[in-house]
DNA sequence: GACAGTCTGGTACGTTTGTTCCAATTTGAC
DNA sequence: GTCAAATTGGAACAAACGTACCAGACTGTC
């Protein structure tokens, strides 16, 4: 495949995103995609072979994304040594930020998780991008002194799914200051707590 | 509309939660519906204006149903006197059970979720069944002595969402005693614990 | 610059879709 | 039983769909 075709597919592989994200992975037709795409309907079909290619192709390039934006992260918080409110509030900035930035793509991302549920194909990527999830909620439970780092990090990043989710349906305009900080702070912070260390009076 | 009318508009929304749960809401068609139902597709459309709408109707069916459920739940667990481990396995054994029973319901729930981020007419239905969500968790969080119930039935609830999803997506097997329980045990274990009581040494 | 491989854009075909229509039947109130 | 309203099932329609096709244009290699 020479540069320009790597070009298109991949912008095809963007509209296709930005469909889903528009009117959902229904809507993603052959037609959708070259019009948003602005390119003939020949070319979608010219480089994914079929629509259920198309859907996936997209919804893994999505996630594979995302897996590279969190490992990039991890690089750069795990060094900096932080109090449980200070991780909370970094990332709940970073986040919200990103939902603020881009929605599609998180739609897109659930999306994927649904499909998944019923196309195995897909689900190794899916469980690439839980387990570059899980590497970056490990460190900031570790950097707040848990002492069961593997298992809080899973809750973390199931709290953070659930959170996102209930945001995508309700758009609340406080998400990331009203939900989700004071969540993770109260998350955190009790996770800091020693296990039982205090019995009731 | 007349008795018959009724069931037979509901048997149509159920068939339509099946089609969902098995192909996912693109698949949800009038003739696809009408197959499953084994009814003619003349009686999709007659019971339901448009295909949108068959759609909506299931969904909001579906939450419907669940926050029933959820409130009934609500009235038998409420008065028990539950430790924080009985709690995390009582409530582990409901869901895991639930989603054993009926998979394609929390599916359909999941695919709501989505669809009510695009149409805002679904989220006043959304929105009861998250309520119902709250309370139940509210009512657990009080149990176990947490400080903060309100804020806390909320990280319950977007947890339980968290790992729902993952679920059904990867599908392990050991759901409820890997991962449900030791989460909910380890969530309800740590809100048990005053917050910041102790200072670090 | 010649040439094979890649890409483009337009057309076309058969299928499936949402929806409408209607004659025939069933239902429940009177 | 009567009658209007509700329901049924089948046929039909235009529109949108996935996909295949192809003649021409482009690209990179030699």
């Amino acid at each position: 495949m020479y540069q320009k075709g790597e070009r298109r597919s991949e912008e095809i592989l963007r509209a296709t995103l930005r469909v889903i994200g528009a009117r959902g992975a229904d809507a993603v037709t052959h037609r959708a995609v070259a019009r948003e795409a602005g390119v003939p309907v020949s070319s979608t079909t010219y480089y994914f072979d079929s629509k259920e290619e198309l859907l996936e192709r997209a919804l893994l390039m999505a996630a594979r994304e995302e897996t590279e934006r969190l490992e990039r992260l991890v690089l750069d918080l795990a060094p900096s040594a932080l109090s449980a409110d200070e991780w909370a509030a970094a990332v709940s900035a970073q986040l919200a930020g990103d939902l603020n930035d881009d929605p599609a793509k998180h739609v897109a991302l659930f999306e994927l998780g649904l499909e998944a549920a019923r196309t195995p194909a897909l689900r190794a990527e899916l469980a690439r991008w839980q387990e570059a999830n899980l590497r970056l909620a490990e460190v900031g439970c570790r950097a707040v002194g848990s002492d069961e780092p593997g298992l809080d990090a899973r809750v973390v990043v199931a709290t953070l799914t659930g959170l996102l989710l209930e945001q995508l349906a309700s758009e609340r305009e406080d998400f990331e200051t009203g939900v989700l900080r004071p969540a993770l702070t109260r998350l955190f912070g009790q996770l800091a707590v020693p296990s039982r260390a205090v019995a009731p009076l």
